[in-house]
DNA sequence: AATGAATGAGCATTCATTCAT
DNA sequence: TATGAATGAATGCTCATTCAT
């Protein structure tokens, strides 16, 4: 492809990804043919292929829109929080807001996972989402907010905590994304132990 | 189905099921024919469908029989254990090392999560690991050992640290499953501020 | 197959017979598999090879089968008649009847007819039939009863009146057997033009 | 389907029909495959779902057009004729003209008479036919032409005669259909029982 | 840029028949 | 005699992709 677009074929690229994306959310990605988009469109099957040179490089392009797009939504929300722990708390809500505002999206990431041929990109994806997240872990524990551990684990349980509480509550069990960021960000900064217990029973060093 | 089997029928049924498994977790769903699965059985096609009606009733039982076996493994690994904390520490590391050990069978479970037609089974499973784990939270809490807070979001935010970092840590990145359960286990209840830290932000009263 | 049957041996054969023609005539020869023919009557596979050596064997028998029965209750209706006019009213209602009381063969006795392998034997019996009606036919005609035209046209002419009126009316209108066989007499031996007109039209010369 | 086509695609789906019925007619519709019906056109399998959505669509449409156009053939046959008699005569005729030169049309109306699925369509189709000859039967004995019994019955009859002479004696045993066209008027109108008979037998007035 | 039409390999599934026990 | 299991060719149908216009 790298097609030059005028003006117009740009929307229409633009519309193929959206449509296409939609469907691929309800029904599948398999399950989704070409047809279906081009249907959902009202347009001819060579409009599809005019401007993707198949099924899959579509679906990768919409999957790294999506990563682009919540990666900068993060950023632009700690743009200017000088604290560390201020920063993994507003990534952690500006996750879920994102999540939130594209639920359709979300469930392509998932699936993406699962086939080997788009696994690559995905995995990519997180690592870089950790890669973001690990100078502001890093920066608290130097800072003596965060207790010292593995920043990668420490990267990855917030990300696991993030996406599984913005799928499990907001999308399946229609919680509002602002409690839920609420609990995420209680959770992954608090753990869940009291603070007595936890004094005991994980050996930390009370302040 | 529900044909009577005899034992030499019931290994045949159990082989499809593991030959499949395999595959649609190598594969994928959709990329595996009915035909791959026979053909690594090396048998003809008609015994597909003499054990199993379809490809996704198969595909069905697969899942069925995952969950199943996670959770006999968590219930096994906490029976006696008196302590909730323990018992949730218990289960986390159950999970874990399950689902190290069931590599292949994970990915299926999230596959399945992005497909309307089986996503219900893998939200009941789900509700139902959440339900196992709810009344050692609430016991926990009622013992003083663990913050109040709804246990349902708790619950699910244990779930969400344990599979992410299996799935993260243990499966991409091959790390060991024992420490990264050690990991799990420590931010699951210590959260990952430093104790002081933790009391300030956090507003929770010290020992 | 010939093979030698013991009592129970012939039963079985007869309830496979019966089973099959049941659900020939209810789903349709093809669409009705040897499988729903040994479920129905809760037996294995090999039951049916035992007594048929293939499915086509087993329709073939059944339409053999039908065709002696029609024809032998047709006989033994018109065994003592002496009026060869009575007699061919004898064989209408007696098909009628027969027709009435074995509905599911009658559809058989069509769908054979339309497929080439097994047209010859329906053909094969049609022409029989005809013939059994011809010698009376013929009386007729010697008796100056039956206005003389082609006997094998009038003899087709009145298995197509039964035939049809016999589905039409009684099966697909459910009107009573012996009232279709009243009209059904009437048509073939009067015609339906008024005997004047009939005089004028057709030159019949008046008795 | 309804899909829009141009004169190109009207066309292929006009010999798709053709073919496909020649086919059906020969080798019956279920040992007719899909593969059989573009094989004897020489092109894709696709071809065939472009223009109808299954094998079953198909054949309705197939049955359909054939109806349609048997009853088109009798309506111009009979258009200006006055005489309600000659009208059935000239219904008569023109059917009988119709199946033998429309043969292969013929068995596949049968067939579809012996499945469930296509029985209704063929039902409607008979009851039109006699819907449509009732008026002139109607109008025949209105007029004292015809003999006074139940409508209905009468035009039945006349179906079955005429189809059943046109498939044994034309179709067959190769007879010529005007001679059989012929036949088949003089035993509906004046049935087979010579007039002074019949004046005595049917208790019938004479003129 | 866009369309309707076509391609044909591939898929899930069926089923008459055979076979070991 | 009978059964459960197995066979594998065949079927109706789908669909990513291509092509002529």
């Amino acid at each position: 492809m790298a097609r030059r677009l005028t003006a117009r074929g740009q929307r229409r690229r633009q519309e193929l990804l959206e449509v296409a994306a939609r469907l691929f959310a309800t029904q599948g990605y398999h399950p989704t043919s070409v047809a279906d988009v081009v249907e959902g469109l009202g347009v001819g099957k060579g409009v599809f292929y005019w401007y993707f040179s198949s099924k899959e490089e579509l679906f990768r392009q919409i999957l790294a829109d999506a990563q682009r797009d919540l990666r900068r939504a993060q950023r632009q929300a700690i743009a200017d929080e000088p604290d560390p722990v201020r920063r993994i708390e507003g990534g952690i809500r500006a996750a879920i807001s994102w999540l939130d505002a594209n639920r359709h999206l979300f469930v392509l990431l998932e699936f993406a996972r699962t086939e080997e041929r788009f696994a690559g990109l995905i995995r990519q994806g997180e690592d870089q989402a950790v890669a973001d997240a690990l100078p502001h872990v890093k920066a608290g524990m130097d800072a003596g907010l965060i207790r010292r551990e593995d920043p990668l684990v420490v990267a990855h349980a917030i990300l696991g905590v993030t996406d599984h509480l913005a799928r499990a509550l907001v999308l399946d069990h229609g919680r509002p994304a602002d409690d839920v960021a609420d609990a995420a960000v209680a959770i992954c900064l608090g753990g869940i132990l009291d603070a007595a217990t936890a004094r005991r029973r994980l050996g930390v060093g009370g302040g």
